[in-house]
Formats: C-alpha cells, structure tokens, sequence
DNA sequence: CCCTTTTCACCTAGGTGGTAAGAT
DNA sequence: ATCTTACCACCTAGGTGAAAAGGG
C-alpha cells in the first residue's frame, strides 16, 4: 500500500494544469513526490525507484488569450528512457516504512545529452510520474518471479506538462504561494503583472 | 583495512594539539571523520558507528602565557557515554566502499542532558575518536560471534582536546584557514565599534 | 580568574522565478 | 510567435569564530 504525501497540494496544482520547468542543468519537481509506504517485509530488501511515461503521443501548446493548453501535433521523438532509483536503494522493508520517502533528488532536464543521469523530458509534453517497487528476491532463480516481484504505483493527480518558463500564470502563483524557496517578495511589474487572485 | 582521509590536515591539527568545541546545541568536528574503506564482503550488511574514549583520567586547562597545556586535576564524572551510528547503517559492503565514508552528521555537546542524540564530552578533556565496524552476521546464533564481527580501528592523530572556546590560538589560525564556512574577512576592530568596510 | 553561554555577522551550498536576450 | 537559455537577486538551511555577557 502506497499514500501519496501532500496529495492536497498535488490536487491544487492538478486544478490548473500543472506544469514543472525542465532545464539544461535539471529542475527538481514541485512539489516533490514523496509518498508513504505500508505493508513491506520489515526484513526484506527492496528497491524503489521512478520514471516518467508520455501521457499521450501529443505536443502542445499554451493559448494565453484563452489560457489553456491545445495540441500542437504528434510528439517529438521520445527524449531516452530513464529511471531514477532512490538513493537509499536498496535497503529493508522497515527502514523504507519508518519515514517519507521523499524523490527530492530527482531533477528534470531537456538536455537529451545530459550526463548527470536526470530525467530527460520534452518540454510542452504532458507526462505521468510513475512509483515502482522492487522486491529484492532471496531466491536463487529470482528472474524467474521478477514480474510478481515488481509493482508499480500511479498518482494521476501527479501528472504534469513540462516546461521551460511557466504557460499558466495562476501556476507560477501556486509555486510561489507554497514553495518556501522562492523570493516572495520580488517586485512585480505592474504592466504585464496581472495576478489572479485565488 | 580502513584508510584515515584528509590525513595530512589532521596531522597539522594534532602537531598543535586538537581543540573542538562543545556546544549545548552540538558542534560538528573540524576537520570531520572520514575514512575509505577496504575489503569489505560487498554483499553483506554492516554496521559502521563512533565513539569516544577518555585519553587520560585528567583534567586539563591552557596557560596562555606559555601556550601549553597544564593537568588540572583528575577528570571530571564521565558523561553518559554515547555512540553515533553512522545513519547510512545498516548497508551493503559495496556500499560502504565505494565511497568516501564521512560522519560529518555528528556532533559534539557538553549538555549533560542531551536529548538530540549527539555525543556527550567534558570540556577541557582529551579524547580518542573510535571507529568501529560491524558485521552483520546472518547466522542464527551470531551472538557467539559477536568478538568477531565486531573491529574497531583507532587514529591516535585525530585525538583532541573538548573546549567550549578555543584556547590555542594557532588552532583557531588552522580552523579558519581550512574549514570554509569560516568568515575569513570578519572585521577585527581597530578601535571599538568601528566597523571596517570591505 | 577561568570557563561557559548567547548572539551575531558572515559564510557554504543549493533551490526559486523574473527578466531579457537568443534561437527557431 | 513561440520557445529556450543565461544570468540574477533573493530565498532556505545550516555551519563558522568573534565578541560580549554570564557564572562560579
């Protein structure tokens, strides 16, 4: 059993469309995915770890005048499949169960030469972050359960479009409005600045 | 075999005669205890932790005029005696060698009442930093081989003396000059209160 | 006198969105 | 037009010794 931490926050961001920024050095996700975990082996090992699927074989665009987001054609080729294991990987059942485990290492980029093992994304492609757990089998001719030893976790709540400047002002807004690392109080340009109040 | 880093600084330290402070909150060592280590059963689990053991049942304080430390007397009661697992316990051999193992997590206190979980010390005492390493033995009566499984390796130029401000001033000069959170362009006043620009 | 505690300015390290310029 | 990049000021979080104040 998997629970999905900050699923508040997720549905919020979800509300509008949520997007998160890509760049060449690599983004960290917010919010971050962190999920609480039961029902493990307290003596068994187990690998934890992520990927991104494409939501749909789409490219898209953002519409200002109407605020929202339309298709802009077929995807782009398919940026390198890559995983992200969690850093504590491997480690017991009980040590996974005991706390959060937060994906805050995680980051996003574009660069599809990146060589610091992030996780690539097209950017304007709409994604769905998947968890996956793997059972570290004791058993001689493990391979042989591997399908049973694997189980993958979806929050749809979770998906996203990546970016590399935000589309959705109100967006930009709910990260300000609750992400700590961010400078609240940068002066805001009247002129282009409309904020939408919530 | 276990591989002391960062060998030389400690030598520079102990020439002088390590100093480190006790805070009520908890201080950090400078430098930190780092090590590398050798041939380890990549497979199996170990345990890696620290203590600190009195040098001498004495007491000690510093005469500036003659930059030397004097016996004071018999030791103080000896504090609760602690321990610091290294957080990153229990892991894979593989994982313990294949990078630097730092404790840099730990720190030192005087509190007598600590409840942070740090290392308690007596001020103006000496101490041997202790490295130890447990097997995690899979056996069923492992208690038997507890001797075994248990190795504990010693680097007598890491030995210092608990302060709660430092007394050397050469020791203070080395700190500054190698530990890089230190402010190197702090003013000192020429006259009080004056604040020197830079 | 000797030692301890508290506060503080300044540092490392790294995560933010804004902005303007660049690219397609 | 649309999207990307580079740089920046500002933030969180936490590690420093100096200095002044406190205690025995």
């Amino acid at each position: 059993v998997v629970q999905l931490e900050m699923k508040g926050l997720w549905d919020k961001f979800n509300q509008l469309g949520t997007e998160m920024i890509v760049t060449k050095a690599g983004r960290r996700m917010f919010p971050t995915f962190q999920v609480k975990i039961f029902g493990m082996d307290p003596l068994a090992d187990y690998v934890l770890l992520m990927d991104f699927a494409p939501v749909e074989d789409k490219r898209y665009r953002y519409a200002f005048h109407s605020s929202s987001w339309l298709v802009a054609g077929k995807a782009d080729p398919a940026a390198p499949g890559r995983v992200h294991f969690h850093p504590d990987s491997p480690a017991k059942g009980a040590q996974w169960m005991k706390q959060i485990v937060s994906f805050d290492k995680l980051k996003l980029t574009n660069n599809l030469l990146d060589e610091n093992g992030h996780i690539i994304l097209n950017s304007m492609h709409r994604y769905q972050p998947r968890f996956h757990v793997v059972y570290v089998d004791p058993r001689k001719d493990s391979e042989r359960y591997a399908a049973e030893n694997f189980k993958t976790f979806l929050f749809e709540e979770t998906r996203f479009t990546a970016v590399t400047a935000y589309q959705n002002h109100r967006i930009t807004q709910l990260k300000i409005a609750s992400n700590p690392f961010v400078d609240l109080g940068h002066p805001v340009p009247d002129t282009l600045g409309n904020k939408v109040s919530d």
